[in-house]
DNA sequence: CTGTTCTCCTGTGGGC
DNA sequence: TGCCCACAGGAGAACA
């Protein structure tokens, strides 16, 4: 499932083949993702080069004369680049090619549907889906004084406000469970229980885990393929998510499972308080 | 505003 | 080998 270190590599793959081209044509096979797709949306963007790709949370964002491509890969995600005289027929769950002047094109893969691709001709900062965001984990904004002053007043699990987007974005199931593993603390704390110097140790971490992740090309479960086609492989780096039961890689207390806000959370007794 | 539950969807894997 | 079904999950929507 691709959280922010899986856009990131997605964004930094696709870039070469799509910054400055010109889009000349466009494919919609299923225009019924998470939202449905416009339906006018080769009329909107044929013709038109991107100006740039950028990522906002786990938003991709494609900048274009008239407006912006916003695409999200839900949990199933995946864009892959091809050029179009060895792109192999269109499988399944291909649901949008998108054709470019330099002879490649780029093909929207997901499977389970929970993914996006939108238009949207306004100011970015007013869309909906954006202008209540938080900061970005890896951005300067989110500090040890930030997350500290936010928590304070909160009295829900620290699991769920690290995987608040109001809070920080980019934080999924995945990472807040390896991040609060590496920091010491139990998933299930009420977030004002931590001390400031344990939220300086936790964005720190979070910090960590995403940029290893970004660094390794992105993680990968069974349903993630970079833009190269290739899988990651940082799953196997996990140190509790998944390891339900399985001794824990630091002091071999069996990890345990229980689920936190209709998710599954790992944690280790004895490496966690 | 806070907290909780529901919802979209399909591939996977366990049980039998 | 095949069938059935619970489960997984990002995150907005709906509801209490």
């Amino acid at each position: 499932m691709p959280e922010l270190p899986e856009v990131e590599t997605t964004r930094a793959g696709i870039a070469p083949f799509v910054t400055q081209q010109t889009i000349t044509d466009v494919i919609v096979r299923q225009p019924k993702l998470r939202w449905p797709i416009v339906d006018n949306l080769h009329e909107i963007i044929s013709h038109q080069p991107v100006l740039s790709i950028q990522r906002r949370a786990k938003y991709l964002i494609f900048q274009l004369p008239t407006g912006y491509l916003m695409m999200h890969l839900g949990m199933s995600g995946s864009l892959r680049i091809w050029s179009q005289d060895q792109a192999p027929a269109p499988q399944k769950h291909d649901h949008v090619d998108i054709l470019f002047s330099n002879g490649f094109l780029l093909r929207f893969h997901d499977p389970r549907r929970f993914g996006a691709v939108l238009w949207f001709a306004g100011a970015l900062e007013h869309h909906p889906l954006l202008c209540h965001l938080g900061p970005e984990p890896l951005e300067a904004d989110f500090n040890a004084a930030y997350l500290t002053d936010k928590l304070k007043t909160q009295k829900r699990a620290i699991k769920l406000a690290l995987m608040d987007n109001k809070l920080v974005v980019g934080v999924g199931n995945i990472y807040a469970n390896e991040a609060l593993f590496h920091a010491g603390i139990l998933p299930d704390r009420p977030a004002l229980s931590l001390q400031p110097d344990e939220c300086e140790i936790l964005v720190e971490k979070i910090r960590q885990v995403l940029r290893a992740a970004i660094d390794a090309g992105g993680s990968s479960l069974r349903d993630f393929v970079n833009t190269r086609g290739e899988n990651g492989h940082f799953q196997q780096e996990h140190f509790v998510y998944g390891q339900a039961n399985q001794p824990c890689r630091i002091c071999h207390t069996p990890i345990q499972k229980t689920i936190i806000g209709q998710r599954s959370s790992f944690y280790c007794t004895h490496c966690q308080h």
